[in-house]
DNA sequence: GTCGAATTACTCGGATATATAATGTCCGAGTCGGGCAGG
DNA sequence: CCTGCCCGACTCGGACATTATATATCCGAGTAATTCGAC
């Protein structure tokens, strides 16, 4: 059996920004920082923040004081953001045009340039999936998150200046 | 940039089982000849439809005038049976729970019961996606090919009596 | 004591390896159809 | 001529390569803070 993954990037970057918006320094945060909050491998991780950087969501300092920062506030900030940054801006279903090999090439060249069909509806799922991640902010996870463990912030700042 | 794709294999399903409906034989049809009809590798089309095959969407017949038909009518079919048989069940977001790592592991074991925020987010969008395929039956795609192409059925039955 | 420049340690950024999954190929097991012999 | 058995060719099915992508790592360029010296 086969399996359509999305790349890790994803989970990692929306945590990132959650931390970095209840860790609220005036600062930015280094990667190693961030890496070692979720015990991933820090190169990597500064990877997928590297993505986010090119995508506006972050802001990137270079030198002995550097980092990452939130580019914009966190209710400015959806999973679609996150997903196309790391993801990148293409449909998952991707259509090679099969319905114009083979015998489908002797149809009429003015039907060849109407949609493909199957595309159409997959493309329509998509944009399903699509609506609902922008229409979820990374302010309204952490929002519900705080509904649980309302000092997760606190917490997270107690950690960070421990390290 | 980094880039999450479907399988080949959905689109190939998708159109193979369009075009058993179409041919409309008696008998089985042949991975050869669906190959043929979209000008791809024959054998992994066969593992495709293998696949397709353990999903009960089609059902093989081995032997000299052995091949591939339609387990049943195309409006019985949906673009999640079909999906789900190519790239399996799995969600594509997967959850490899960050947050309990590192400082997060220290949080009461009661809350971490509770499912990841990220996650369920990730979930309802997904389940968006699912349920538009799952409302959509293959019936409506090749509904809407007819419309555009009423003669394909005839078309493609012609071709295949010629190979 | 204050200012300024060189130094140094630290950080990002991209180029480079490795692991994993998707893609593609090949060969064996099974089976149906036709041919052939016998009645 | 009809019937039943045997043979052979064709097809699926899964095991086996190959290629592409995601994952992981490493090192260089650049920068800001710090230190050291001169005024």
């Amino acid at each position: 059996m086969l399996e359509m993954r999305m790349s890790q990037g994803v989970e990692w970057a929306a945590h990132c920004c959650l931390l970095l918006d209840w860790l609220d320094e005036g600062r930015p945060v280094p990667t190693g920082k961030l890496a070692a909050a979720f015990e991933v491998a820090p190169a990597y991780l500064n990877k997928q923040l590297q993505a986010l950087v090119r995508a506006d969501i972050l802001v990137s300092t270079a030198g002995v004081r550097g980092g990452f920062e939130l580019a914009r506030p966190l209710n400015k900030i959806t999973l679609m953001d996150i997903v196309a940054a790391i993801e990148g801006p293409e449909d998952a279903f991707e259509c090679t045009e099969i319905r114009k090999r083979g015998p489908g090439s002797s149809t009429p060249e003015r039907i060849l340039r109407m949609p493909c069909q199957v595309t159409t509806a997959m493309r329509k799922a998509e944009l399903q999936w699509r609506r609902a991640l922008a229409a979820t902010t990374l302010a309204d996870i952490g929002h519900n998150v705080v509904r649980h463990v309302p000092k997760i912030a606190e917490n997270m700042q107690r950690w960070y200046a421990s390290v």
